[in-house]
DNA sequence: TAAAAATACTCCATAGGTATTTTAT
DNA sequence: ATAAAATACCTATGGAGTATTTTTA
C-alpha cells in the first residue's frame, strides 16, 4: 500500500473512469489500471465495479475510501507542515527562562507568539541556572534564556548574547523621590521599600561596590517576588522603589541615584553546539531583540 | 514522502541508530541512510543530528515524528480493516427495509449487530417498495429487504429469497378466542378491532379470496400502524386482534379460523446485479435467516 | 582508534509507457 | 460498433545490496 496508490484510487473514485483519472494524474490508462489492480489485490477485495464505460466504487470501496482520504490529505499536511516549519511559522518549542530574563520577556514572548504566530507551539519554563542548562542537555528544552554572566562557560554549549538591558531605580509618578533633580544617595532611597526581583552575583557586587555593604539585595531588598508585573503594579500604587531593567517598566519615573547605579543585564540565548535549533528559534531571537531595544 | 521513508524514519528515531534501526527494518545501513536523507531533503531540513556514535531527532523531526507516527498508524489501521471488512467484521451497509420486513427484522436486526459486530456500521431506513428499489439503484443503498411478491421483476436487480414466514391471527392469553378449539368465522372475529402492519396486495387478495369482500384490509383493519411492537403491545394489553407474521408474536395466542387462513410473507433480499455486494452482506443474510426460522 | 554514517558503484524490481486484445454497452 | 479497461511486452528509474571512505567521540 502506497499513498501514490491511494492518490490514485481516490482520483479513481471521483472522476468513475480510468481514462479520465489516468489522464488527470498524468498517467497512462494501463499504468493507473494496475496500480489500482494491486492495491486490491493487496486490501483482497474490489475497490470498484468495472461496468464497460464506467466504473464506481464498491461498498467496501466506500468504506476504504473514506480512510484513504484521510491519510493522503494527513500525508499533504506533513508536506505542507515542512514548508511552514521551515519557515519557522509552525512547529514547536521548549524554552527554559531564568528569573531575570523570565521576568522582562515571558509575558511579551508568549503575546508576541499568540497574536502573530499562531500555528507555533511554544512551551516555556523557569528555573535556576543550573536546572535549565541540565534540561537543554538531556534535550528536554531547545534553548535557554538566561544571564550570561551567572554562567560558568561551557564547550558543549553555544551562547548568543542578546542585547545589554541598563537596570536602573525606579518609583511612580509624584513619589517623594521622583521630584529631585539632583541625585539621592542610597540612605535616603532606603527610607522606602525596596522590591525586585531576584538578583544575580554580578548586580549585587556592583550594588555592594557602589553603594557599600547594606546594599547586597539580601539586606536592602524587602520585597522580592519572581513575577515582575506583580512589582510593577505594587510600585505604582506605593511608595515602595523598584530595582530592575529599566525598559520593564516605562511609565515609572527613573530615581537619579548619587553615585549614578550603573547596572546592567546581559541576557544570552543558550542552545548546544553540534544541535540543529528549532526552526522557529530566529523567530525568538529576532523578537527578544525587538522587545529589548525599547 | 513515502509511507516506508515514514516508518524508516519512526524506526530511526525510536533507535537512535542507523546500524541498529537498519537490522530491525532487515535493511543494510546505507539503504536506511539514503531514505532518510531523501525524506529530509524533500522535508527541506535535518530530521536527526549525526553524532558520531548516535544520532538524534532534531527538534524539527520532533515535530514530523508526532505526526509521521499518526500517518503509520492509520496506515496500518487501514490495512487491518482491509482484513476486518473482508470478514464482515467492519465496514458499513446501508439497507433499505420496506414497511412489512421493517417491522418484523428491524429491532432485532439493529440488536444483533449491536451486540456482536461492535466494528460494523448499518443504516436502516424504510420506506415503499420503489422508492427503495430506486435509492438501490442511485446506489443510495446497498441491499433492500421487501416482500417479494410486491415487486415486479426487473433483469438488473438479483433476488435472494428468505424463509417463508406463515400470517396467523393472534390474541392475548385470556382472550375470549383464545378458549375456541374449533375454527372461528371471520365475522366472530370482526367483533374485535383487527390490528396490522400495512400489508401487501398479496395478503389482501388472499384475505378477499378466501372471507369475502369484507375481508380487505382497508375495510377490516381497523388497527393500522408501521411499527409492528406498538401494535403486538396493544393487542396484550386489549381485546384487539393482530394480524401478522406468526413469528413476531411468540407469546400471543393464536387464533383458530375457518376456514384456516393460509398467507404467509415471502421476503426477499434485493441487490443491484453486476455489483459488488457489501462484504458484511453474508453476515445480514444468516442473521435473517436465524430470525426468520422461530 | 574504533564504531558509525556517508559515498561510490552495481544490480534488479517495479512503476510506467506503447501496442494490442478483450469486454461491455 | 465503439469506447473503455485489461493484458502483454518493453524500458528506465529508483531502491537496495556490496565495498569503501569519511567522520567523530
Amino acid at each position: 500500500m502506497t499513498l501514490v496508490q491511494l492518490k490514485h484510487f481516490i482520483a479513481l473514485a471521483e472522476t468513475g473512469s480510468f481514462s479520465k483519472a489516468a489522464e488527470l494524474l498524468h498517467l497512462t490508462q494501463p499504468a493507473l489500471s494496475r496500480s489500482v489492480r494491486a492495491l486490491e489485490d493487496e486490501l483482497g477485495l474490489a475497490l470498484f465495479d468495472r461496468i464497460g464505460r464506467h466504473s464506481e466504487v464498491t461498498p467496501f470501496g466506500r468504506d476504504v475510501l473514506e480512510r484513504a482520504q484521510g491519510l493522503v490529505l494527513d500525508a499533504g499536511d506533513l508536506r505542507e507542515s515542512g514548508r511552514l516549519m521551515r519557515a519557522g511559522q509552525a512547529g514547536s518549542m521548549r524554552v527554559g527562562m531564568a528569573s531575570g530574563p523570565g521576568a522582562i520577556l515571558m509575558t511579551p514572548l508568549l503575546m508576541h507568539i499568540a497574536t502573530n504566530y499562531p500555528n507555533l507551539r511554544v512551551r516555556v519554563s523557569r528555573g535556576g541556572t543550573e536546572l535549565l542548562l541540565q534540561a537543554l542537555r538531556d534535550r528536554t528544552l531547545d534553548a535557554v534564556v538566561l544571564e550570561a554572566r551567572s554562567m560558568r562557560p561551557a564547550t558543549d554549549l553555544q551562547i548568543t548574547l542578546l542585547r545589554d538591558m541598563r537596570g536602573a531605580i525606579m518609583c511612580r509618578k509624584g513619589h517623594p523621590l521622583a521630584r529631585k533633580r539632583k541625585g539621592v544617595d542610597f540612605n535616603a532611597l532606603r527610607r522606602y521599600p525596596i522590591a525586585s526581583t531576584p538578583l544575580g552575583d554580578e548586580i549585587s557586587r556592583e550594588l555592594m561596590e557602589r553603594y557599600g555593604p547594606d546594599a547586597h539585595p539580601s539586606k536592602c531588598v524587602s520585597l522580592e517576588c519572581e513575577e515582575l508585573p506583580s512589582l510593577v503594579d505594587v510600585v505604582r500604587r506605593s511608595n515602595a522603589v523598584l530595582l530592575a531593567i529599566r525598559a520593564a517598566a516605562p511609565d515609572l519615573v527613573e530615581v537619579k541615584m548619587e553615585p549614578a547605579l550603573n547596572a546592567f543585564a546581559r541576557f544570552g540565548l543558550i542552545t548546544l553546539r553540534r544541535r540543529s535549533e528549532p526552526p522557529a528559534l530566529p523567530v525568538l531571537k529576532q523578537l527578544m531583540d525587538e522587545l529589548m531595544q525599547g
